[in-house]
DNA sequence: CTTGACCTGTTATGATATTACATACATAGA
DNA sequence: TCTATGTATGTAATATCATAACAGGTCAAG
């Protein structure tokens, strides 16, 4: 896989990588290079271990609990309790390197790192994939609701439980 | 308070009670109400523990963990093991007498029982009240943004945490 | 008055997450 | 280079959230 890449490369053009077929080991080779970039860029720094965590959640387009990554580390010699785990999935989370999603108490890696984004997680209940869909319009709906109230919207958890494509067509 | 209303009884008609003064005895008695109703027209059984748990939540506009319910559970006679809360729980769940919030891991009494739908939540990281948000104007755009992912969204879980007009204000 | 469905109680355990403290490492300033 | 400082990691202990499995009770239909 090239650590470089045309900017009009098509398994970066995929609106979602998640549910498409697409060139995995390109896709998480890439997320790792833009780390890098944006933890060069935040003055933070992508340790061993926090960086074995994002390859582990880079492996696929799933969510993993805390102590399945957990698990992982020790098996590669990392500290082997829950702290571990925890301090580098939070500090991914920090950086917009992952997400953590609510509703299955697990992390994912971020799809779309370096932008700026808060979105919104599509969860097949069937294979357990995860994407990333865009959340600004739900958000500014959310937006007006609480507007209503007088209530001031800070973050949002949006999360939808479902069936991906291919599940789908497979029931 | 009344054990029956007119119609028109403003209490009732407040778009949402969690933020705004109202008469919060009537509010809980009412949602005590529909909940007989509710539970008779689906041929279950609001027994004594259920509708304790339901009174517990309907205190105040919060969100209780199913420990803190457990404990004015047993403080009442009731059993203190976590099973008790978490069936009560459950069935209040089913029954759409009660919600749970994912990102607090904790359960509020519905505002709207009766009425099928499924709300956003608002929560206030300063006072922690909870209240309940149209969600369909979200919902449906969450659904064009999976529609085109070609993803089928059966439930959907949306909440926001920010602060509350009151608490706004006091900041 | 018995059967079957459902509800409650209890024990035990599993799963998720944090606090507190000790140690090691990187790096900037003396 | 040495050392002080901030930051990262390792570890033990514990807190918090949730469920499985089974025993006993209640109640209404037959």
């Amino acid at each position: 896989m090239p650590q470089t890449h045309p900017p009009d490369c098509p398994g970066c053009a995929a609106p979602d990588l998640a549910f498409a077929a697409h060139d995995h080991a390109h896709c998480a080779a890439d997320a790792l290079a833009r780390a890098e970039a944006v933890t060069a860029a935040n003055n933070s720094r992508l340790t061993p271990v926090r960086r074995r965590v994002l390859e582990i959640l880079l492996e696929d387009h799933r969510a993993l609990g805390a102590y399945d990554v957990l698990a992982r580390l020790a098996a590669d010699g990392f500290g082997n309790q829950p702290p571990v785990a925890y301090r580098a999935l939070e500090f991914l989370v920090e950086q917009g390197l992952a997400h953590r999603i609510q509703r299955l108490n697990a992390f994912t890696a971020c799809a779309h790192p370096g932008e700026a984004h808060a979105p919104a997680f599509l969860i097949c209940r069937a294979c357990h994939s995860v994407a990333e869909a865009e959340a600004a319009p739900a958000r500014e709906a959310l937006d007006r609701e609480a507007g209503r109230l007088g209530f001031a919207i800070e973050r949002t958890t949006l999360e939808a439980l479902g069936l991906c494509p291919s599940c789908k067509a497979a029931a």
